[in-house]
DNA sequence: CCAAGAAATTAGAATATATCTAATATGAGA
DNA sequence: TCTCATATTAGATATATTCTAATTTCTTGG
């Protein structure tokens, strides 16, 4: 697959292409999703090598700080990450904590008198309410 | 001060209004900052009267729920917390965490279909990069 | 190929954050 | 004032994350 593309990016990165390394960047182009260090961490060793915890921890943090994966903070539940990919906002589900891409469209910049002296890197849309799981079924009524 | 609207909008949520989470409100209301459990729980602590760690978060988890009180998550941090005043999106610090507040605007929404069967409830923008204490200091150059 | 240093991994301990338990205390309506 | 649903408490427990220091594995130059 794009097995070399993992590699590629590591080492551009400057960083060993070691298995574990490997597996973590692997999981989560795979998955495509926002995963949990604890998911992360008990997905690849359900295959092989054993990795550590310690490990898995080590390897997002590198991860991340190298600018291939990114850290997704939901309030009230653990931590999750992502691998980066093309620029999205993100749908919070407020009853399920599940994190959703939706697509980028650009958002107006605030008023320049707004930031100050601060230092724009990015911005990003979160929207909130319920995922699709979570919101009252089609053709649901509640009763009153 | 307002502490008579505290004491009203504890009643209206069903809360009782006890010292303990009275004194978490109003240090909310009072600092106008975006605060963690610990620090919370020193500060009314540091006043009178003494308030456990587990009610300390018994009572922000009830104000949070009562729509009193807004949870905030940021990367690699502690959770944070702010009594809901005027709408607003956030500035997040890369380097310090900080959380600051942009004045609210008007933000497009996604195109229909991108949203599917999901319940939107709000959306908010998140502003990342440096805070005006984090940012290289005016005049100051980088050499290469 | 080999030696040597740098980088990465490991198990388990340590720390940080948050929730639970069950005994006790108290606010506020009747 | 009486009553009891609600709230508080200390401490134990649970969960999430980082640290430690010993060991292993890459990589590079000889
Ligand atoms: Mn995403
Ligand atoms: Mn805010
Ligand atoms: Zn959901
Ligand atoms: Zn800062």
């Amino acid at each position: 697959m794009d097995s070399e593309a993992i590699k590629q990016s590591l080492k551009g990165s400057r960083l060993r292409c070691t298995p574990q390394r490997y597996a973590v960047m692997a999981f989560l182009m795979r998955q495509n999703r926002h995963s949990t260090a604890a998911e992360i961490f008990a997905a690849v060793n359900r295959v092989d090598p054993r990795s550590s915890r310690a490990t898995t921890y080590n390897n997002l943090r590198d991860l991340v700080k190298a600018g291939l994966v990114r850290d997704v903070a939901v309030e009230g539940r653990a931590a999750r990450v992502e691998a980066k990919g093309v620029r999205h906002h993100h749908f919070i589900c407020d009853r399920c904590g599940m994190v959703e891409d939706i697509e980028w469209y650009n958002v107006p910049r605030p008023a320049s008198g707004s930031l100050g002296r601060r230092v724009l890197r990015e911005c990003e849309l979160i929207f909130r309410g319920l995922c699709t799981k979570c919101a009252p079924a089609r053709g649901s009524r509640r009763v009153s």
